[in-house]
DNA sequence: GTCATGGCAACATCA
DNA sequence: TTGCCATGAC
């Protein structure tokens, strides 16, 4: 058999079409699990194998990280890792910010410009806020880096919406705009939605860039189409060309692919439009369209129940997903008391199916709406002992110190961005104050000259204190000694230096705070980070530059990676390696968002938190469009399923310090009830209490046998109730989070009454205050 | 200028 | 519950 027949074997109808089409643009419809990805994969190897394209004509683009390395993993399995690498698999971000790298110069900024990250830019929209004096309450920042981002994501420049800007706010908010703008450029830097606009801007008005990268890519394929918004819409457009454009006339369009789901898409809070997908035969002319309908991962239990749930929105065009898999197991069901004790349902029941041996924990996936969810399971799968990993969630990167070490790379890397500087003038602690920084503004305000131009002539700045121009004479000469140590170091090596010069890391272990110590730690694993980055950038760059000499002088000894580049990896690859390792042994049960769950699939998958107000979200109750999002969120969910799905909904969950009493989520109703087997179906505690506390309501945990099932979550409600325990010292205790300890003292009485607990020595003795500690007396 | 304290608001979802 | 900011003592 010929290997082009091998990439043909095994499709079915449909899906051999979708490989083997080509010529005009091409809309491939695949439901959730209809073996899309699959199809991209083999329409790539197709295209190589028969029609002689090479690897280096192909722009294949993803919306996650996550997705991106899965299709080179899986083209590096069909065609070899140097095919692999000399494609550009990548998200939209890391596809803008590669042609904005070597073309952004033309308008203006640095090659190496910085990426300003969403807090980055929240920060920036405030100093801009307070240079305009806008009140805050008026005119939150937060609100006006929003509605930037979608004016971006519209591809509506300031200009623009001045001319339109009726109202006052619209008027401030046209002036925050540009100035917020002007200060990115200055500081060159872009922020998210920059990277997309900027890159739409240069192909738009360089004829020869947008001819440059078309003849370079003759085939572009486009994966989740149904979550593009307008100016990802507008760069595809300007990428492959279209017949009618006049200047498409020297360089013939490009191929396009794009692979979508109206029913998938989740991102309309960020720009995305339905629309282009539903529009695409009109947008490219003689375009054809595929669908993929037949179902491979889910048994029809499961699809049933997707099917039904996404039936409710209203006008979506009709889809008949099937599979032939069989009935398989019932949807089991779980009403959970509390937030505490559905985690507890979820490990108990992870724990009995990994104990048969029938199932790894790598099979296992636990899905929520937020983020903020993550971390009750993680309590329970820590105290269980059960190997797990969270997706996201409270991410590295954001840490503090290392924000902070990032802020001073990120200086080394463009002296001018201003807000890394404002970050770390004053960390570790030298003297420059708050109102040291204030004069330097005004003054860079009154000169007309950058935060970093105006640090440089503090003996000019009005008013400073002697003190404080030494100081600052201090920090720039800290720089300039930095800088001086970049030429030639590697990125880890520049990181260890900073950590050594600025005195960061020796004022963190000095410190006695305990925290500190992780810090440290965190930030040795940062060293490590940028070491394996080192490792596996020279790998993949020599592999490229081997392959595609003619593409730039990216020639092998220049394959050093440079500290832009990695501060690059940094901002656009948040999520490095939080793919589960489906290689390790067992593996661990992956926990995370819906969203992220997008793309990937499980043997058995828990959605928990099946609640309204949590799942459809508070804010989305009132407003039909969202709801229909959520909903589509609910389907991406149920469809990541293969064999077993769990719903589970806890009666009472605390949001910051309070319980809420949330009703079953609608999702949960609209499930045939004859497809759910449920394993509980009512809370102890039906409702908001009127008079009583709920604390009745204690039950042991009844999983795992351990007794420390955290099911005591109730106490969080004794506001109400009178019954603290009565602690002496000596007594067993047992509390919600930490476990068991023993009291090591009490003072003070009635409900000041504290107690200080011992809970050996990993965690260490806590203080609490005994009526609202979830204690429990043994 | 720095540190400690207390009030107040935030939890969407991602690159 | 956490994290940010304003306030006031040193």
């Amino acid at each position: 058999m010929s290997s082009q027949e091998q990439l043909l074997e095994g499709l079915n109808g449909p899906q051999h079409e979708a490989v083997t089409h080509g010529g005009g643009p091409l809309l491939i419809v695949a439901g959730a699990g209809s073996g899309k990805t699959r199809v991209l994969t083999h329409r790539i190897a197709y295209l190589m194998a028969a029609r002689g394209v090479r690897p280096g004509e192909i722009l294949a683009i993803t919306f996650t990280n996550k997705a991106a390395a899965e299709m080179r993993e899986r083209i590096s399995a069909l065609l070899g890792a140097r095919a692999a690498a000399s494609m550009w698999t990548m998200t939209f971000h890391s596809a803008c910010v590669r042609i904005l790298r070597r073309e952004a110069h033309r308008l203006g900024y640095p090659s190496g410009f910085t990426i300003y990250d969403s807090a980055d830019s929240a920060r920036l929209m405030q100093l801009v806020c307070k240079e305009m004096d806008l009140d805050p309450k008026r005119f939150p920042p937060k609100s006006f880096s929003a509605q930037i981002s979608n004016l971006k994501n519209e591809l509506v420049d300031y200009d623009t919406f001045a001319e339109q800007a009726q109202t006052e706010q619209e008027k401030k908010l046209a002036e925050a705009y540009k100035l917020y703008q002007r200060r990115l450029h200055e500081a060159g830097a872009m922020d998210f939605d920059d990277l997309i606009m900027v890159t739409v801007n240069l192909l738009q008005m360089f004829p020869d860039v947008a001819e440059h990268y078309r003849r370079r890519f003759r085939h572009v394929m486009v994966d989740e189409y149904q979550d593009t918004n307008h100016a990802q819409y507008v760069f595809i457009r300007r990428l492959v060309g279209v017949e009618s454009d006049p200047d498409t006339a020297v360089v013939p369009p490009s191929e396009l692919c794009v692979v979508g789901d109206a029913d998938q898409s989740i991102y309309a809070f960020r720009g995305a439009t339905i629309r282009n997908i539903l529009e695409f035969e009109r947008d490219f002319p003689n375009a054809r369209t595929i669908l993929l309908e037949q179902n491979y991962r889910s048994t029809q239990t499961i699809l049933s129940a997707a099917n039904a749930v996404i039936e409710r929105n209203e006008g979506r065009p009709a889809k008949n997903l099937w599979s032939e898999q069989g009935q398989g197991t019932p949807i089991v069901g779980y009403v959970a008391d509390n937030e505490h004790d559905e985690a507890a349902f979820v490990v108990g029941e992870i724990d009995q199916l990994t104990d048969d041996g029938s199932i790894t924990p790598s099979q296992v996936a636990v899905f929520y709406r937020t983020n903020a969810q993550s971390r009750v399971f993680e309590d329970v799968f820590i105290r269980m002992g059960l190997p797990y990993k969270i997706v996201g969630g409270v991410r590295f990167y954001e840490r503090k110190e290392i924000r902070d070490i990032l802020a001073y790379l990120r200086v080394l890397a463009n002296p001018e961005d201003t807000v890394s500087l404002r970050r770390i003038l004053n960390v570790p602690k030298r003297g420059i104050g708050a109102r040291a920084e204030e004069s330097l503004e005004l003054f860079a305000a009154r000169e007309r000259i950058t935060f970093a131009r105006a640090l440089r002539r503090v003996d000019e700045v009005p008013a400073m204190a002697t003190r404080s121009v030494n100081a600052v004479r201090n920090f720039t000469a800290l720089l300039d000694e930095l800088a001086a140590g970049v030429p030639g170091s590697t990125p880890s090596q520049i990181v260890e230096m900073v950590l050594a010069k600025t005195g960061y890391l020796s004022e963190l272990t000095e410190s006695k705070d305990i925290q500190d110590e992780s810090r440290v730690e965190n930030l040795e694993e940062f060293v490590d980070v940028a070491r394996e980055f080192e490792n596996t950038f020279s790998a993949l760059l020599e592999d490229e530059a081997a392959l595609e000499g003619e593409e730039g002088p990216g020639t092998v000894e220049e394959a050093e990676p440079t500290l832009v580049d990695f501060l690059e990896r940094i901002s656009l690859v948040a999520d490095t390696d939080q793919l589960p390792d489906a290689d390790a042994e067992g593996g661990v049960v992956t926990l995370m968002t819906l969203h992220s769950a997008k793309g990937l699939e499980f043997p058995v998958v828990f959605l928990t938190g099946l609640e309204d107000g949590v799942f459809p979200h508070m804010r989305t109750l009132g407003d039909k469009t969202q709801l229909e999002e959520e909903r589509r969120l609910a389907y991406v969910g149920l469809t990541r399923a293969e064999r077993l799905l769990y719903v589970s909904r806890a009666a009472v969950r605390s949001a910051w310090g309070s319980p809420s009493y949330n009703p079953a989520s609608r999702f949960l109703d609209e499930i045939p009830p004859s497809l759910v087997d449920w394993r509980r179906g009512e809370a102890t505690v039906l409702s908001a209490p009127p008079g009583r506390g709920i604390g009745g309501a204690r039950r042991g945990s009844g999983f795992g046998g351990e007794g420390f099932g955290g099911t005591f979550g109730s106490r969080k409600t004794t506001a109400r109730t009178t019954e603290a325990p009565s602690l002496s010292v000596g007594d067993l205790v047992n509390h919600d989070s930490f476990g068991m300890g023993r009291v090591q003292l009490v003072e003070g009485s009635g409900d000041k009454t504290k107690a200080r607990v011992d809970f050996g020595a990993d965690i260490g003795e806590k203080d609490f205050l005994v009526k609202y500690a979830p204690i429990e007396k043994l």
